[in-house]
This record gives C-alpha cells, structure tokens and sequence, in this order.
DNA sequence: CATCTGACCTAGT
DNA sequence: AACTAGGCCAGAT
C-alpha cells in the first residue's frame, strides 16, 4: 500500500488536525508534524496538504503557514481561491505574505488539539 | 538506477 | 546573526 493512499496513519493525521483548526486560526507545518509524532517531518506535512484539495470534507490548507508566519504554500493555490485572500475573509490579517500578529492568530496543536483528546 | 527538489524545522557551528 | 547538515519521503529529472 503506497503511502499516499487514505491508509497512512500519517497522512490521515495531518488530514484530521488541518481539519480541526479553528476559522480565524493559523498552525504551522512543524507543529502538526510535532504534534502527530513525526518531529521531523515537516516537509511531508506540506506534501500532503499539496494532495488535499478538492476533498470532502474539505481541509482548510490555508490555515498552515511556515514558523515565521510566511505563506510560503501560497503559489500552490488556485488563482480564484488565493491563500492570503481565504485567510483575510477568516479575519487574519496578511501583509506581503505574511500573517500579522502571528503568535496571537497562532493554534498550537500541541495544548488546543492533543489535550483537547486526551493523547 | 541515482540524484535532486521541496507548502519545513531543529540543532549545531 | 549567518550559515550548514540532517531528517522526512514522494515525484521529477
């Protein structure tokens, strides 16, 4: 079984938290990577965002930035659904790239998603 | 088949 | 502060 099929318990991880960040709210790529076991597994977070459009539910990709606030996943949206644009209609504000106040917007899965279930 | 790339991050120098 | 190396691993070359 390849490892981008629904079957990769890491995959199917990043699906559920992505889907669980609140409207309004930014993570970022390592702290789902930290908070689903795989420390080091940033880049694949990003992979796997990569292949999340157009599914049911839908994953709100655009709630996970870098760990400076950048939206560095931004050019792989499409043009009628930009990244910043989707953040701004949530109340995040974006500025050349970047969310402002971005320890304050930020959703730590770490204290709002594993305690919430008890990992 | 080997090597490089990338929606990243940490640790070490 | 500015690097570098290492880790993850699917696709692309």
């Amino acid at each position: 079984m390849s490892t981008h099929t629904r079957e990769d318990p890491f995959r199917r991880d990043v699906l559920e938290l992505t889907r669980a960040i609140p409207s309004g709210r930014v993570t970022t790529y390592g702290a789902i990577a930290r908070s689903i076991g795989s420390a080091q597994a940033s880049r694949r977070v990003g992979w796997v965002l990569n292949t999340s459009f157009g599914m049911m539910p839908p994953v709100p990709a655009h709630r996970v930035v870098n760990r400076q606030g950048l939206l560095t996943g931004a050019m792989h949206f499409p043009d009628d659904c930009p990244m910043d644009a989707s953040l701004r209609a949530e109340g995040v504000e974006v500025v050349d790239g970047k969310v402002l106040e971005f320890e304050r917007v930020f959703w730590d899965p770490m204290v709002e998603w594993n305690m919430e279930h008890e990992i």
